[in-house]
DNA sequence: TGGTACATGTAACATGTTACATGATTAG
DNA sequence: CTAATCATGTAACATGTTACATGTACCA
């Protein structure tokens, strides 16, 4: 009977395949490579870094400047890992605030509504083209390509897509920005 | 200062517009209209019922059956509640297992990965029907429809279509399920 | 009339969030 | 050389999850 681990943890012994890395490496690893459909913070990745050194899945190497720690992931961490990462995934989760606010509408004036939504609109415009951009920048040669990594991305861009379809065809009263 | 919302807290409240309900009615409400990009558990309903009371944003009419509460919303919850709604909404928040475990696809067998995929797939396809369902069993007669909740069913049917098509342009070796 | 599903709730715990503290590095 | 930002971490608290306990209604 292997350690419990959570999503968030386990993905921090996945990016930790790659070799040793602190945690604010982690951070920003994951940011990059699954930010994009897994939320985390920087004080969950210490807290689970911490946790997990407890239960020996990894190993903090001498602290260096800063008191920064690189951690190791043990041969306990692979065993633990590849558990998880072969048990049937959960059911997703989204939580969509401004899809709460437009669901509650009739309680905020519409011109009001429209900037939310508007603002909304811009964030995901931006998202797509940064998506789009980091396909166009990987290698056409498919050699050296993650295909798991482009997959995951063309979720991001799929989805992103749908999203600005979504906002292009709410009804005009709901994106009027005359009043506000 | 108004006492500080949460957005499920805040949902309640706005339920709780349409008169009167118990914890458990509350419950099936939520899951019916914002389930889709909301998600809460029956716990938590009644904690913030509770905590609600307290703070007198609602108030609980004597126990019927099997204790059974009936909660109705105040002044001061109508006041709370619109001050909430009327905020800039937040970010969303995506939690998709499925694509962690892609992510970290080497990993996983290719064919057991395809059964997590087929799966999956399988759940977003009805999800999509029931939405499309919801959308046909409207009144066409567009006079007695909430447009705020068609637009929030619309983007349940942009998004399922959107992860379906997803699923359909994975590479074949993600999806094939021969081994498994 | 006994079993199953419904409805209500509580408690314990895990996870997520926000705010803060502190030294190290870098840019001007 | 000093102010801003980077990197590390902790602590307190809020929220989310799971498991359990208990009576009620329904139905075969």
């Amino acid at each position: 009977m292997t350690f419990e681990l959570n999503p968030t943890a386990a993905s921090l012994l996945g990016f930790l395949h790659d070799g040793p890395m602190s945690g604010w490496d982690l951070v920003v690893r994951a940011e990059e490579r699954i930010g994009e459909f897994w939320s985390l913070t920087q004080s969950q990745v210490y807290r689970e870094l911490a946790r997990m050194a407890q239960e020996g899945l990894v190993e903090a190497g001498e602290p260096g400047t800063r008191a920064r720690k690189v951690y190791a992931i043990s041969d306990e961490g692979r065993d633990a890992f590849v558990e998880w990462v072969r048990r049937p995934p959960g059911n997703e989760n989204i939580r969509f605030p401004l899809l709460l606010t437009l669901a509650f509408g009739q309680h905020v004036p519409d011109p009001m509504l429209a900037s939310f939504i508007s603002r909304h609109r811009i964030i995901h415009h931006d998202r797509l083209a940064n998506y789009e951009r980091q396909r166009a920048e990987m290698p056409s040669d498919y050699e050296d390509v993650d295909p798991y990594a482009v997959a995951t991305l063309e979720f991001g861009i799929t989805y992103e897509r749908a999203v600005l379809q979504w906002f292009d065809q709410l009804p005009r009263r709901l994106t009027d920005l005359r009043d506000e």
